[in-house]
DNA sequence: CTTATATATGAACATATGCTCATATATAAA
DNA sequence: TTTATATATGAGCATATGTTCATATATAAG
């Protein structure tokens, strides 16, 4: 009845996939990761850009951090964050498109 | 300092990339549409095949069908779901393929 | 009409998530 | 060393999320 072709992924697969998407399913780290697919910013000039408190953008970037979407450098007393992950923003990319013209 | 060539996102598209990403983000949701990419199903071939309650999976594609990424049909006592967004179909298999060769 | 099977759905519950507030840490300047 | 500014972080809280359990609905067969 049902052919058992069906590839079932391992869930290590399935975990890490989850991940990458709830990375990107909030609105505030879509905000900061689109800005910093634009351009590397700092901390307060996320905040400021993107009208969210200062703490609320270092939890997310901490959040990004450990998963390796996003990394940093110190300038003096500012950290100048950027993104590491150019294929989870080509994903980023192409939901936007999607969204827009749908 | 910085210039501001930026393009902030629409709060709409900010929404609607969030949600495509949201369906994405869950484990079961993720076996639902990558099993359904593969072939059409129904409900409790789903529920069987990826080991996952009749009443979760039927939750999850209550949620899948609000959000049009899946479509179903009835034959008789059952009910057949199949996917009805590639676009998203598209983003899963492209972070399966990351996943799988990070 | 009754029974059996497939699917859907509401309520309840436990956990996850994202924010704010307060405060800690770190660097630079005075 | 003191002060100012930038960033990080822990605690607490409100809301969102995903599951289970019980039950409702729908179709087909007898």
């Amino acid at each position: 009845m049902y052919r058992n072709k069906q590839e079932l992924l391992p869930d290590e697969t399935i975990e890490a996939v989850s991940q990458i998407f709830k990375a990107l399913s909030d609105p505030t780290r879509i905000k900061i990761l689109h800005l910093l697919s634009q351009q590397e910013c700092s901390v307060n000039h996320l905040a400021e850009v993107l009208g969210i408190s200062q703490s609320a953008v270092s939890h997310q970037l901490s959040f990004l951090r450990t998963i390796r979407l996003v990394k940093y450098r110190r300038e003096g007393v500012v950290i100048i964050y950027s993104c590491n992950d150019s294929h989870v923003i080509s994903l980023l990319h192409q939901a936007i498109h999607h969204a827009e013209h749908d």
